[in-house]
DNA sequence: GCGAGTTCCGTTAACGTTTACGCTTCCGGA
DNA sequence: TCCGGAAGCGTAAACGTTAACGGAACTCGC
């Protein structure tokens, strides 16, 4: 039970060699015969050894280098990922976390130059946005193989090697908007609408089903209509909308996947279908809210970005500083928004976007240093 | 910017004293004069020292011990709270954390012993849910004052001296399920039942006035009766909402905001109103599950406890470790459960009751050890 | 058979704290 | 005068790891 760790000293020890190579064997230095490593892992399998990440830290002192691959973006979405991966890196107990944000300004555009530059650069882990997994499978593995470790935010990169990736259940969403919308509708008969970015994201296409099938199963009375493709491109969005609510008049309800939901709002303003139609969208940003407020949207369900950030980057740094295990895949539940709580999360995403001065603050409020405690 | 953290030797050396004196100065150890006292802790203040916590670790090796005081529970709420807390505890880099569990066979049983054993043991952080917050403030002042911080969680123990409490949002919650109420009622008249634990918990009544608020200004047709207060005893819960049921004949809709919904449900089903009320739940356990398939609970607001219990375990060890800021209080955003979700929510649910040997597995994964890729 | 270059390995000094120990100095009491 | 003790402070050895250096043994070319 409470038996003290075993130590490089204990293996060496127990092998009559050194601590140097044991070290050396461990991390694939050079500087050791092959017969003396295979000895050495071994024997530190046998004993459990687990590395002390402490004196590891206190000894290198190397900080690990993340970079950040992002869209801009048109609402403030990824401004509340970044500001997660930056409270979850100043918050890593040992300061050893530097990120690196590297921008696109454009949704799709320079994210594989983007992604090179960063594996150019030797950072130790990336965080990424694969926003057309296709393109960015070959750099994904080919960083993979540099040894740094990719995790995907938002939308998975599939066979891509990647270690790992987070992102919102897409069966909870699109189950829990269906199930919305059949209530919210309450019996009536009609279709029902769905937007998307990309039926060639996985993410996408599984919302979509999870959306059709929860509807079809439980308000057989409702019909869902064919993925409407935006692109997020706000003029297709919009007129594509607008095309389809001049078809469809017995249309009764409009789910919107994506961050391009004002233009859809707009079409159906412009159609004067805005309070005949039962709208959920995706996600909070401020030219919502007016939306919510006025019950015009009736739900949004939120994604929260800002734990999609921290999370990434706490499985980043599980894995580079504790040699952790492969491959992991979160995946978050949503939050639903509605008038009634709209003021708890504005207020939230608020302090989440400010809270730069909150972890190294002067300790103020502890008379003199006092401070430990321990 | 990228300067050298002070140490413990920079303060030495800037007042021209030793390492030993600045560390005794710092930790109000016995051995130091008072002015030379004042002097270090103005240096480091001035320097402004932070002390390194790998170091500290390494050369101390003290393990932190954490005492939780929760009760056993009739749902598995407590198990996922204090499976989450021990999730926690595994993940934290320095592995220096060890929970004790006090478990309370019976709500409210002998809380108070088990905390003054807690505080007798001399662990080094408390984590209780204070179910009786007056008659738990007299001990947890005592123990804040004998240096153990307390965390509370799900209820709040308000002028206790705690040092920060994590629970949901009682706005957030309430507000959504008066909201939910609302729309799935659509325009009906009648009024909506509230079953609370207790109008003296803080978290109840503000649940309470939230979805009363919330109904009352969106949906004013719907009138929000006189609390039912259960105090979590099945049998009372029975009683009283049978009693309601008959005597309100234009009940429409019931918001549990307990543990204790199947009394409730019970009680519905005897009074042959099951399918005829609109009824909203709180958490999610195995005795509910039927209720939520079959539409009797329309929706359930899940409290999220394995996250709670994680986050008050994380607040605690960043006290005890970082020597933290005071006082935190952090609200959660419950999540909505309803028919189409439910799965989603049931697999994750199960997977943290199980994670067990998630964490201290070995690494069979890596070929040979190559583990820590840093 | 001698230097130059490898390969393999042991040694050691860091990293910043904590902790145990030891050295002064000063003071009161015998 | 000498001793006991305490207060105030310095010293140094840990803690487990990393990284740089040095040295032995062995090889190769001449």
């Amino acid at each position: 039970m409470g038996k003290p760790p075993t130590t490089l000293r204990d293996i060496a020890l127990s092998l009559g060699t050194s601590i140097g190579t044991v070290h050396r064997a461990l991390h694939d230095n050079p500087g050791v015969s092959a017969a003396t490593k295979a000895r050495v892992l071994q024997v530190a399998r046998n004993l459990g050894y687990r590395p002390n990440l402490a004196a590891r830290y206190l000894s290198s002192k190397k900080t690990l280098r993340i970079s950040v691959n992002t869209p801009q973006g048109t609402t403030s979405f990824w401004d509340e990922v970044r500001s997660g991966i930056r409270d979850q890196a100043e918050s890593i107990l040992l300061e050893n976390v530097e990120v690196e944000f590297r921008t696109c300004p454009t949704l799709g555009e320079g994210e594989e130059e983007a992604l090179e530059a960063a594996i150019r650069d030797q950072v130790d882990g990336i965080v990424i946005f694969p926003s057309s997994p296709q393109k960015l499978r070959a750099p994904i593995r080919r960083a993979t193989r540099a040894n740094i470790p990719v995790v995907c935010v938002a939308t998975d990169a599939p066979q891509s090697g990647r270690l790992g990736m987070v992102g919102i259940d897409t069966l909870a969403s699109g189950s829990i908007a269906a199930d919305l919308m059949g209530r919210f509708l309450n019996g009536k008969e009609g279709s029902v609408a769905v937007t998307v970015f990309d039926m060639d994201i996985t993410e996408h296409s599984e919302k979509y089903s999870a959306f059709r099938a929860t509807l079809e199963s439980f308000y057989p009375n409702l019909q869902t209509l064919k993925p409407v493709e935006d692109q997020d491109i706000e003029k297709e969005a919009y007129r594509k909308c607008r095309k389809l609510f001049e078809e469809r008049s017995d249309l009764a309800g409009v789910y919107v996947t994506t961050e391009a939901s004002v233009p859809v709002l707009q079409a159906a303003k412009d159609a004067n279908l805005l309070d005949r139609l039962t709208i959920i969208t995706t996600d909070l940003f401020p030219d919502l809210v007016p939306y919510i407020r006025s019950s015009a949207v009736i739900a949004t369900i939120y994604q929260r970005p800002h734990a999609q950030g921290e999370l990434a980057l706490r499985m980043l740094h599980e894995f580079l500083a504790e040699g952790g295990r492969r491959s992991h895949q979160v995946a978050l539940a949503p939050h639903l928004v509605m008038r009634g709580n709209l003021d708890f999360f504005l207020r939230r995403q608020s302090q989440e976007l400010s809270a730069k001065e909150k972890r190294r603050a002067p300790r103020e409020n502890n008379a003199e240093y006092a401070g430990d405690f321990a």
